[in-house]
DNA sequence: CCAGCGCTTTGATCCAAATCAAAGATTTGA
DNA sequence: TCAAATCTTTGATTTGGATCAAAGCGCTGG
């Protein structure tokens, strides 16, 4: 499903941390297999754009341009001026911040109709790292000129409200997730979350491309990477999955849910003030 | 002990959902102990109102009023109707969200000056339960009334932006710390980070009371409560920092700092895709 | 077509932290 | 003031997952 349109990870040997995005002209509408500007993250953005003006000439206004990420490729790094933000389009990036200690944590796999970059709002600089994880295509939007027209149109800063807001939700979720101890229900969880993000695009829901190396996904989870494998196999061995290198298909989503909600043993139950459910 | 606001979730008392917060006339301007309004989160924000108005008319009509919440107090739960959003002026909130496994992550420790409930923006319900470490003081601002006013201010609408794009940054520090194994590290960085925080608000760093339990803090850190007793232990022993149930004071700041950002061991390095510094 | 390299898998061993237990220390309400 | 209810600590034991090691596998480029 994703040869079909060439944006399967050939991990070409770019060794340039220069950004060799690739400019595709506005004109060139459709690139296949993107999202479709009304599946996008920002479509609500771009379409309160559209109530003032002729939408293609607005959207070319903010709109800076349309990039093309190979894999690896950088689309900005931490505190950096946060110029742009960036909507994805087809591919997928991976975002991650880093400690004084040198350790890096990978926040977020972000997928197709997702917008990067906006968390910099604040400071004005970046406050992650963000990376291709495949051949990735991205609309590029102008900050500056986003805030210009928001200016007169509080639609848009709404919008943008929504967004973060979203990625708080998202980050509350992950949280939950490596708050819990178990390797088992990380992964169940991971995988049902990547199934669900897929199918709000319209992307298969059972069988999809993880895009990140074992490693990383260790990395994301919090676990090594040979547990990542260990897992794999005896979700595997249990009919739940099948995986073949990055390419997973989930058989079992009820057994999978099991596993990631099993109430399981105790794991740091905080004080009865914390539990008023 | 928390049946004095008797807002625990008993069986018996499920009735008692209604929020018991007393409430303050605005007039009482000081609350002994609070943040002065300039060192308030939500400063900015009030400053801005303060432009096209008698400060204190559009404070009323903004600020809905001042609460007051006992220690287990509670100020919104997940999922509720977000009418409101809430600056703290003295004392201490957790904010903590639920799975259906039963399991509750603690995703947050506020402090005085900082804004909370503006996560909900989205989707117009908190993202979170929300309640007192001990008697605390807030603002209570309306949303609606707020979207109002930015209707024709976009610089409200910039404020709340910066400040969404600032729980983000904590997040991603927390999901820094959660990623990190050693158990030492996390609490030496919890310490840490909050001795900052109540620096930025003119307390003192190095003495502070936690104000979570050890077993809320355990949940917090992603470790369980004995760990977080055996840890400080451990670090009174080496003189880094004595504590006396929930006051802590710092001994050794920089010691700390090691600790906290020991390279140390291997961690789950994700590949030389993501650490591209 | 083959060699090299990076990713994935599997096995063996070790250890930090979870669990299980239970005794102090505080707090608080009857 | 006392006793139940909570927290905190400390000790003993167990264990999930990190580490260490070392083969497979599959691209990718020569």
């Amino acid at each position: 499903m994703w040869k079909d349109c060439g944006v399967d990870a050939m991990p070409e040997m770019e060794a340039t941390l220069k950004r060799d995005a690739v400019v595709v002209p506005l004109a060139a509408k459709r690139v296949c297999g993107a999202v479709a500007c009304r599946d996008c993250g920002v479509y609500r953005l771009c379409a309160a754009l559209g109530l003032e003006e002729d939408e293609l000439s607005l959207l070319e206004r903010v709109v800076k341009r349309k990039l093309i990420f190979k894999r690896g490729g950088l689309l900005f790094r931490a505190r950096e001026p946060a110029h742009y933000v960036y909507a994805i389009r087809s591919g997928s990036v991976k975002t991650c911040v880093g400690t004084e200690g040198g350790r890096v944590q990978i926040t977020g796999l972000h997928l197709p109709g997702e917008l990067l970059g906006l968390a910099g709002f604040d400071s004005r600089e970046y406050t992650c790292e963000a990376r291709a994880l495949e051949t990735t295509s991205v609309c590029q939007v102008s900050m500056q000129q986003l805030e210009e027209v928001a200016e007169r149109l509080p639609a848009i800063h709404r919008e943008m409200l929504c967004i973060m807001s979203g990625q708080i939700r998202h980050y509350e979720q992950l949280l939950l997730l490596l708050g819990k101890r178990n390797a088992e229900r990380r992964l169940a969880a991971f995988l049902l979350g990547l199934s669900q993000r897929f199918a709000l695009h319209r992307y298969s829901p059972t069988q999809f491309n993880l895009s990140m190396s074992r490693s990383d996904i260790g990395n994301y989870l919090g676990i090594a990477e040979e547990t990542v494998c260990r897992v794999f196999t005896r979700f595997q061995e249990e009919g739940v999955i099948t995986t073949r290198r990055r390419y997973v298909e989930l058989h079992d989503i009820e057994r999978l849910r099991a596993i990631a909600h099993d109430p399981g043993r105790r794991a740091a139950a905080p004080s009865a003030l914390a539990s008023g459910t």
